[in-house]
RNA sequence: CGGGGUGUAGCUCAGCCUGGUAGAGCGCUAGCUUUGGGAGCUAGAAGCCGGAGGUUCGAAUCCUCUCGCCCCGACCA
């Protein structure tokens, strides 16, 4: 069976999902460790989502700002549960300036920093300075700002695009008069995120709100979204925190209350990262590379010319260029690979990366009127490639509603896997673990899903032994999904009655 | 920061044990043939063998030190 990679998801998922970022044109790792260039295709799809998901925050009614990358030590400082959670992976600027010494560049011992500055791994406490100078009034709230920037976090284990060093991400922050409005804001992009995730990136997810031990470092209340990759595992789309009056009393963001008292702002902040391009691949990828939902795709119609360098080619030129000047006008992103390769090393690039439509134009379409093409999300009929023929006039009049087709099938076989892979009839622990596979440790990659549970939602050090008990799996709580409601039954963990339901899954 | 591995052409790697001065495949360049579908043949460009020191007539190969990277653990949007 010849495929468009050399590995297979089931033969090895890890390296299936590096061989798409590679052969797509994705991404790459570069001379920084853990840290990777976005090549135009991976980055093109980046844009298209920053272009929509800014229309989404717009349209809830918040604004750009843009805040500095380097943060003062003393502000890292100033909330604690923030600074545990985030100490540990800090980049560090200590001078301002190089010298050689000895023939080696190096900092400046004289022009060492009076106070250092961290590179921002979240932008909370900066960002909440300025808040606290902003706020005044309640006249002044709510205060509904978001930014698009670069982060770094110094991961240990760098993965592309899904843990990179640094990554680039939208960070929303809001202050708000109370706690009501807060939280009402943390669920409502919450709720923006998971509608971006489905329609736009037709990648199904769970909102749900995430137990206490995996929390946001600062926050009163985590929520997530989760998304199910083809092996089973969860990944963590986006994230939605309701902060309190946490970094509001860490940093003094206060307001005058219509009566004249003094109040603390309930803040918020929440976020997607370059993260979600890796949940794309490994939601919709298949053994022949990429399958880009045609709402994120840089080019939707990729038209392949046949040339053959004789005096036709010219006459296939031109009516390639006239097919995508139509698709064009029909508002479509199109594009005609004039590449001087083979024109069947070209088709399969663009199947690769994942163009969810390919067409072929050759002399004999030409003279006949007619375009060939391949959907990317069907591209194989057994190992047999399909390839459809249309008049011109046809597949363009049809080509929007192919590519909503195409859209919403990806969607409805990720949604299908999903439900399929969530499994909500294990009563016990034992059950969970025999089903996770405890005891076979070559098992450990095979393909499991989730398991949706109920549990009695213990805190402090009974939920820290449920974390050692899991962990002892490879297993994590994800979130309690939100809208459920009971009866429930007994806890997994413990025995005693359930009072929420959880997802349990590994995950990235 | 613990445990293991590895560094040779753009990429993947062989050669190292048993020192004699550089190889393969893919990719790249050119030419010819082929082409309604991931082609073939021929020719070619490309590496001071991670770095420093040592042993030796001679080091990719042996020794010492050093740096980078990868995998497994602790951490993670």
């Amino acid at each position: 069976m010849t495929r468009a990679l050399s590995v297979t998801r089931e033969e090895n998922f890890p390296e299936w999902y590096l061989s798409v970022v590679r052969d797509a044109d994705m991404a790459e790792s570069s001379a920084v460790r853990g840290c990777m260039v976005i090549k135009p295709w991976g980055f093109g799809v980046w844009e298209l989502i920053q272009r929509e998901l800014d229309q989404q925050i717009k349209d809830t009614g918040h604004e750009n700002c843009y805040f500095p990358l380097f943060i003062p030590l003393r502000f890292i400082a100033k909330e604690a549960q923030h600074v545990e959670g985030f100490a540990k992976e800090m980049a560090v600027v200590t001078h301002h300036r190089l010298k050689s010494i000895d023939g080696v560049l190096q900092p400046d011992p004289e022009a060492k920093l009076e106070e250092p500055l961290v590179v921002r791994p979240t932008s909370e406490t900066i960002i909440g300075d300025t808040f606290q100078r902003w706020v005044q009034s309640y006249r002044d709230l709510p205060l509904l700002i978001n930014q698009w920037a670069n982060v770094v976090r110094w991961e240990m284990r760098p993965r592309l695009f899904l843990r990179t060093a640094e990554f680039l991400w939208q960070e929303g922050h809001t202050a708000h008069a109370d706690g009501d409005e807060a939280m009402a804001e943390t669920r409502l992009m919450l709720d923006v995120y998971r509608r971006f995730c489905e329609d736009f990136l037709a990648m199904p997810v769970v909102a749900g709100e995430k137990p206490e031990n995996e929390r946001f470092p600062g926050a009163v209340s985590t929520y997530s979204v989760e998304a199910m990759m083809q092996d089973g595992k969860a990944l963590q789309a986006g994230t939605s925190h309701y902060l309190g009056t946490h970094f509001a009393e860490a940093q003094n963001i206060r307001y005058q209350t219509a009566e004249g008292g003094v109040a603390l702002c309930h803040t918020t902040s929440w976020g997607v990262s370059t993260r979600l391009v890796g949940g794309v691949i490994m939601t919709h990828g298949d053994d022949d590379g990429l399958r880009l939902p045609p709402a994120i795709a840089p080019k939707q119609v990729v038209i392949v010319p046949m040339l053959r360098g004789k005096p036709e080619d010219e006459a296939v030129l031109d009516f390639c260029e006239a097919l995508r000047r139509q698709l064009a006008a029909v508002g479509l992103r199109a594009a005609v690979d004039k590449k001087q390769i083979k024109s069947a090393d070209k088709r399969w690039n663009w199947v690769r990366r994942g163009a969810p439509v390919i067409v072929e134009v050759g002399p004999r379409d030409v003279a006949a009127g007619v375009v060939t093409f391949m959907r990317r999300d069907r591209l194989r009929d057994g190992d047999k490639v399909i390839s459809a023929n249309a008049g011109l006039d046809d597949f363009v009049g049809g080509a929007a509603a192919l590519l909503a087709d195409i859209q919403a099938n990806l969607f409805n076989e990720a949604k299908a896997r999903l439900d399929t892979n969530l499994r909500s009839d294990l009563k016990t622990f034992a059950d969970i673990a025999a089903y996770f596979g405890a005891a076979a440790a070559d098992d450990a990659d095979s393909f499991k899903g989730w398991v949706r549970a109920p549990w009695c939602k213990p805190t402090g050090a009974a939920l820290e032994q449920v974390e050692e008990r899991l962990k002892a799996l490879k297993l994590t709580i994800r979130n309690a999904p939100l809208g459920q409601s009971g009866p429930y039954g007994a806890c997994v963990f413990t025995g005693a009655p359930g009072v929420e339901d959880i997802l349990i899954a590994r995950a990235y």
